[in-house]
DNA sequence: GTATTTATGTCAGCCATGTTGACATATTTT
DNA sequence: AAAATATGTCAACATGGCTGACATAAATAC
């Protein structure tokens, strides 16, 4: 037996103490589990191509935000410079992203998914999209408010902004 | 500046074009961020054990199962038992996590907190059981339910019969 | 009662993706 | 001209996934 087993376990051992189990520990494992199968669905398509999930987050953002500088996704991907280099670097050579000198800034080098690379993020987001589509319809009418109200102010209160800003139309 | 910064950006970028941003994109990146700002409470108080994120899981899982059995914990944790062990020797190691030949099926090891592990359990547990607290709160009465409806229609169908045993009290 | 299967452990090596620290270059700002 | 900024790069290291091979003890099957 080497490989991960997904099969529906009934667990042997004790039920769970009362004290660590209420209506919070269960939210922070359905958040956990939650988590788990909605990154899994993108997996398959991008070890096709090679890569991993950091391409995945750094196409995600490029696509989001056409021309965004380095510092701008460093900024949103919370990682050091040197390790978004190394996938920056892959997805430059492979023609997914493309990168231009700023016109005001010179300094910047901002950056662009290629058709291909727009293909790419469109192949991996489908089934993120479809899977979130099918939940919030199963939940029904009124439960993506609530849903939306919850996740937001999971976020430390400093990001709070700059996510509700990133994450709607900037035309809204 | 090498370390990932955290200050509010306004991005200089184009604005998402209307393809990638509609409600369900919104929600994909909800639950990105949200993600990212509830595992980071605990990373704190990890590193002063030395301890890492599969340190975490396992000591969460194990408090919530008693007894539970190395396959038990393989199946939830979805890694190769080579992954698990690596992290499991140091938990038992340190004496956080003890193992117990099991009474019916002696091949068994039935793993279980020491008082060590319960308490580093608690003191990982708190900031999460802390945020999600107010999120809910924050969100207004009915908005739990919904929520929760739409984290358990995230999981991949074949998962949702286990997670909804795991995550519920077994008495219920 | 021997043979097989099961539950667990372990060694060795590889890979992806994070980290630090140091330094280089081009460009903008002071 | 000097300093600060945006970016890139080299080297080394840590964590936590993975595969493959093999070992042991206990339970189950024949």
């Amino acid at each position: 037996m080497s490989k991960p087993a997904a099969s529906p376990t009934k667990t042997q051992a004790t039920p769970p103490p009362a004290e660590v189990n209420d209506n919070l520990t269960e939210a922070i494992e359905l958040l956990f589990f939650g988590y788990r199968d909605f990154i899994s669905d993108p997996d398959a398509i991008l070890s096709a191509f090679e890569f991993g999930r950091a391409h995945h987050r750094v196409v995600h953002f490029v696509g989001r935000h056409p021309g965004i500088t380095v510092a701008e996704l460093l900024d949103i991907l919370r990682i050091t410079k040197q390790s978004l280099a190394r996938v920056l670097r892959q997805l430059i050579e492979r023609r997914f992203v493309e990168q231009k000198t700023g016109e005001k800034d010179r300094r910047q080098r901002r950056l662009y998914l290629t058709p291909e690379g727009a293909e790419l993020l469109r192949r991996l987001v489908a089934p993120q999209r479809e899977r979130v589509r099918k939940a919030l319809d199963a939940a029904g009418p009124g439960a993506e408010d609530a849903w939306r109200k919850v996740m937001l102010a999971l976020l430390n209160e400093e990001n709070r902004p700059e996510v509700e800003h990133l994450i709607t139309r900037d035309g809204k």
